[in-house]
DNA sequence: GGATATTCGGACTAGGTTGTGCTAAAATGA
DNA sequence: TCATTTTAGCACAACCTAGTCCGAATATCC
């Protein structure tokens, strides 16, 4: 309805890494699996993500992704611009190209004031409250229930 | 942001059609020079419209597309049910297949009120007062010519 | 009946998003 | 130095939506 399965998958992988311990490397590998999401397509949304400096990328054997120092503090809509490109928030209901107060579609002032709803929306749910409520255990990430976390210490 | 191109096109021409006197068949052909709409790919939105039987269709020298009787209590929920499928008001934002008040992604209870705004609009707004609205002549259902290369720099 | 205008319906093409595979580069440790 | 592990970067494949095309059906007018 919003959101494209680039932008769903890079919002989902980084509440994840917001919920392990800060400044240790995750593997997109795991990420993959926890979500249960194509890892290749994964690691390339993650580089676009370290590109938009978002995360921090590690190559080698100590490698993996880590998100920024302030990371707890990135909320969605720094997420999605970053994914769906700067021009998400100026959408026409109807797709004009042209359509603001000046020049408006017959939808713009009903639309107008919803639209901000979602933007706000966007805007004020940082990374921490949605790991805090992840961890709470409370809501789930993917589609998978069960093995997101699983609490005991996985060691291969 | 929320809607196909296809669904705009349904609504743009739904609109229009409801501006022109009822009863009378307009012309795919018409509409899609009005809206500035590629003709072919209009009147196959225009049969899909009819089998959801939003509007009825005539072939033939005296043919066209018409709005049924009571098409201006038609709201845009009607609409973009038909071009966009039954599911499109149960979408999850993250993208997750089951994600309802009981097993809930952590974006859940704060997404649904305003998915709810959404669809308020949606319902509440009729065909109706959409083209009363255009008639007014304060409100364009489509781009101008001059618009089609929108500027980037700062708008709104 | 024949010419014409229109929708109908299906097959086709184009382009973008989603997803895969492979090779190179970098970091580590023995 | 070499093997191993990881991301980087590119090319490619699969799929869906957007858009095109054409022949068939249907209705009207001459």
């Amino acid at each position: 309805m919003i959101l494209s399965r680039t932008s769903q998958y890079a919002v989902q992988a980084l509440i994840y890494m917001a919920t392990q311990p800060p400044g240790t490397p995750v593997l997109n590998k795991d990420i993959a699996v926890k979500l249960n999401v194509p890892a290749p397509y994964l690691a390339k949304i993650l580089q676009g993500l370290a590109k938009g400096n978002l995360l921090y990328s590690f190559r080698g054997r100590t490698g993996g992704f880590c998100l920024r120092e302030d990371g707890g503090k990135i909320n969605l809509m720094d997420i999605i611009q970053q994914t769906e490109g700067p021009n998400f928030t100026q959408s026409c209901l109807l797709g004009l190209k042209k359509c603001s107060n000046e020049t408006a579609c017959p939808l713009h002032f009903r639309w107008v004031p919803v639209k901000e709803k979602v933007i706000d929306l966007l805007h004020e749910t940082s990374l921490e409250k949605l790991a805090k409520a992840v961890e709470s255990g409370k809501y789930r990430l993917a589609d998978l229930p069960g093995d997101m976390f699983p609490r005991t210490a996985e060691q291969e």
